[in-house]
DNA sequence: AATGAATGAGTGTTCATTCAT
DNA sequence: GATGAATGAACACTCATTCAT
């Protein structure tokens, strides 16, 4: 399963095999109990290589943080076309999402689980590409109030918790979809499409819950 | 700051401060990176005494996973009564669950991050434990279907989907809220509930959204 | 030639026996070249043991250096009684410091070598104790002028200089008596003494070396 | 910083660059903590070049402390004109060696600390050195006795002691010059020259001091 | 019921050194 | 003549765990 052992490589070719197999086994592990050791043979280099090459494991890990949420949010924007409605947006984003989170597992569980289990630094790192995806989901919500000829008169906060809502709601379903068996990214997205769009159409009707007094 | 130190006091309370430092530690720092020196200083023990009443390390951290996925699960349940209308319950299901978790982030740590990301037998404790909820919502989407007179034509599949979905975003947004100032258990909840029974309501209409052909 | 193994000692003669062994370790290989293993092992403790009483190798090597530095210090006090002449005090205080060089080597080579050649931090540490050893010469030059019925006209600077030309001839042949065969302490005391004290008095008297013009 | 990067140059030049970076790193850092990195970077040149010419860490160290002990003691000959009085050639030689340490630090740093805080080896090396010294102060003491119409009845091992405290005196000020503000060459040798004459005359007037019975 | 004393095993990190070009 | 790529071996330090009392 490691890289063919292959000796002399230039180097931004053994960071990346370096960075995969640091995902791997982070993704698998977990930043804690992953050791340099177990990364480095996985990579097929030794130890110090990683080192010159990468620094830290703090480094290391960034790396793999950053390299993966850059990944993610490249999937989910290519997957997306501008023009088209908000609703065939979303799906289109959210189909995306679940097929790449389901094609790289340790990937995921890199960006969405170990980063934000590890501390604040990583957090952040991590956090910043959730952001990217929020403001996405935000926007997607604005744009189909506008086309249902609405007044966007949804309240900003009242918004971003949907928003929030609907991230939340397809990390979980990422997880979930890549734990259970049978589940595939496209019943995972229609879930959730199903779900949020029709909750989302009729808020924008007017017709929200109303919760008991206090 | 830890624990009032008193000498000689009978196994069940001493336990239970380990367990409160332990959870605390192990919530705060993460699993691996908590030490066993560490919270046996906050529970105000020597460390020999820890393991004479809790074995290891991981026996500790599993006996922490199910006090608080019991006290989690037991709170939500004390929340809702039976015989009220279906999102009624939800929706004190959903307050004492958002209220718990607000009032016991490390315990929410632990049980929803932690526990998931150091191997798989800490995950499934903690998945027996969501599983108990996941159960319990789903009743109560059958309940809404029928109380609406409506069969529940929902495929059983599509049901565990929205339950799933129901949870995960219930999940995200109690992880939300613990970190963003500002944001109320009753907030929290409102939201989730907005956005989710409006949506259930519309599919138990019939109106579902429709993926584009592949 | 470690300490016959003795388990279970209280902590504070452990820690001696573990100065004792980093003392000799850090005089024969150096600073950098003294592994905590060998030291360890010397002692006749595990590693761990080392660092917990003693925390890291820095903080154990400047732990050597302060106790050596002060053993020195009192050997050289304890050896000079006041009341008696200057110049049989400065003999008893020489004399006392190449017994107490000459016993313990290494020590030596802590605190004059291996202190001093590796990093400010412990340079500053031994310099500490190397300031009452000149302040202690200088008092007696000071004192013999007085008792020569010479007003101490010799200016300050000058009086600085040569406490430090004394001090620095005394730890140059402490050294050197270290490192040759059959020069004991009482030698090197008479030497120097013969050199030092003669030379004083000719200052004393104003008769003085005058350097070639520029 | 390091030497103006100029490719293919001949061996000889390309060695003495080596060297001049080598001297520098160690008496700055001390040979272990200085990293063939840092040495083969000051040097502008790879690091398996430096292996090439100077083959491995030791034999770099050893050809630092060769390289730059010669340059010390040609500096102190070349000072000294023979045919002048004994007193002005010890002047000269002083003024020679304060001058050369005060313009080579390093150097000095690497010839007199480092060569013998790092094993036998080094210290050996730095040692056949001193001794061309210790020889040339020797015979200077000798031939001032005959100057002064005495017969050279100092025993031969009193002369040898008189040159080691000298000379260890004059080491001692090189340091301390070196790192005190505002001590000029000419001061350190002027100081010293007052401190050993003076004594080093009354020696051989047989006015020397008697230690007290043991 | 409780603890001071002690360690085996492992981790991240560095460095002198070499090979292939 | 010169170097980018690569590593074996070691070292400081930590931690879960146990023994003797």
């Amino acid at each position: 399963m490691g890289a063919v052992k292959a000796k002399r490589m230039p180097r931004a070719v053994r960071e990346q095999q370096m960075l995969d197999a640091a995902v791997e086994t982070f993704g698998q592990r977990g930043y804690m109990a992953a050791s340099m050791d177990e990364i480095a043979e996985l990579a097929g280099v030794s130890k110090p290589l990683v080192y010159l090459y990468l620094n830290s494991k703090e480094e290391l890990f960034t790396a793999c943080i950053r390299r993966e949420a850059a990944a993610l949010v490249t999937a989910v924007r290519s997957g997306v076309r501008t023009g088209l409605p908000a609703d065939r947006q979303l799906w289109d984003g959210l189909l995306a999402f679940f097929v790449h989170t389901a094609a790289y597992p340790h990937a995921w569980s890199v960006v969405h689980l170990q980063a934000r289990t590890h501390g604040e630094t990583f957090a952040a790192e991590a956090a910043a590409m959730r952001e990217e995806i929020v403001a996405f989901v935000t926007s997607l919500i604005v744009v189909a109030a506008r086309e249902a000829h609405r007044d966007p008169d949804l309240p900003e906060r009242e918004v971003a918790g949907l928003a929030e809502a609907l991230v939340g709601a397809a990390e979980s379903l990422a997880t979930w979809a890549n734990t259970t068996d049978g589940v595939t990214a496209r019943q995972a997205a229609t879930t959730l499409m199903n779900f949020a769009w029709a909750g989302l159409s009729n808020l924008m009707d007017g017709r929200n819950w109303t919760p008991p007094a206090a």
